[in-house]
DNA sequence: GCTATACCCGAGTGCGTTGGTCGGGAACCG
DNA sequence: CGGTTCCCGACCAACGCACTCGGGTATAGC
């Protein structure tokens, strides 16, 4: 798992998509002026996140890009790994061959470690966040405060 | 929060310390040869753990480094912000005026994420860790064997 | 059909980070 | 002392990120 600024432009351009999209597709140039990120910029992470089907797009005048799927259908990871396509690092399978023991150890509890985070980020969806963001918004509450999903502790 | 290749190496660095502070200090050329990253390398990164009271080193003939405190004591999270020193982004306080409503709405929301993905991190030990793994070397052979996390093809 | 809109695509670029090198210290031990 | 090992700073090549430029192509409205 990888989290850079690319990760994150991805998914607030995909939470103003979720945001938007109920009246009309949303155009690239109105998330570029939302979100503050330059158009050429936008269009290669949508390219990566057409790919996925998590976004579709409208050609011509009126169009725009939709959701893949229900907001509710797509997790932060989904956007992620789209847009950082999840380079597959410490699987000692490939070049550097533990020699036995304990450096492998320490692989495997990385890979532990990575796949937690991964299956944190699975389980929270575009429409948990935009739904907390609402409830937010409604009761004026620390946003930090509150953890959110139950799911919260890796669960092992 | 941020999560690079520089942060992995540093907890798989911490681990193999971890493991094995039990019979004197680790020096960092142990460390080297153990986890494969280059000794000057592992220098900076434990000089940023050094600041922080994450490890403490010993000079001279015989010496290493020590954890600074319990394995049950440092979290995933402390040694990923020592190395990473958590540049702060999207804090919409700074140079960026969010023209109210929407752009802030999404910021907020990735500050949210952001503040749940850390606070994950932080309730993991090295010692939660390397337990865990010892479990699994008890119940289990190989770790090398068995994909942990089912195989790696993703969501994609 | 024309044309404007907006998606689509690929090559190229400045810059910061990564991972590493080199050289020289300072503390410690026999 | 002399060797070991931590400590420190400067420097560097390669890479990825974030972005730009310059074209396309599909579609809607006229």
């Amino acid at each position: 798992m990888r989290l850079s600024t690319k990760g994150r432009y991805a998914v607030t351009a995909m939470l103003d998509l979720a945001l938007n999209s109920g009246n009309g597709p949303v155009t690239l140039a109105d998330i570029s002026v939302n979100q503050g990120i330059s158009l050429s910029y936008l269009e290669q992470l949508f390219a990566a996140l057409r790919a996925k089907q998590l976004v579709r797009g409208i050609r011509g005048p009126g169009g725009g890009y939709y959701l893949g799927k229900g907001s509710d259908q797509i997790s932060i990871a989904d956007i992620i790994c789209a847009v950082d396509e999840w380079v597959e690092f410490t699987r000692c399978g490939g070049r550097e061959n533990c020699r036995g023991g304990e450096r492998c150890l320490t692989h495997t509890l990385w890979d532990q470690l990575s796949d937690e985070i991964f299956t944190f980020l699975s389980e929270i969806s575009l429409a948990d966040l935009v739904e907390r963001g609402q409830r937010k918004a409604r009761h004026e509450e620390p946003l930090t405060a509150q953890p959110l999903n139950g799911g919260k502790q890796r669960a092992a």
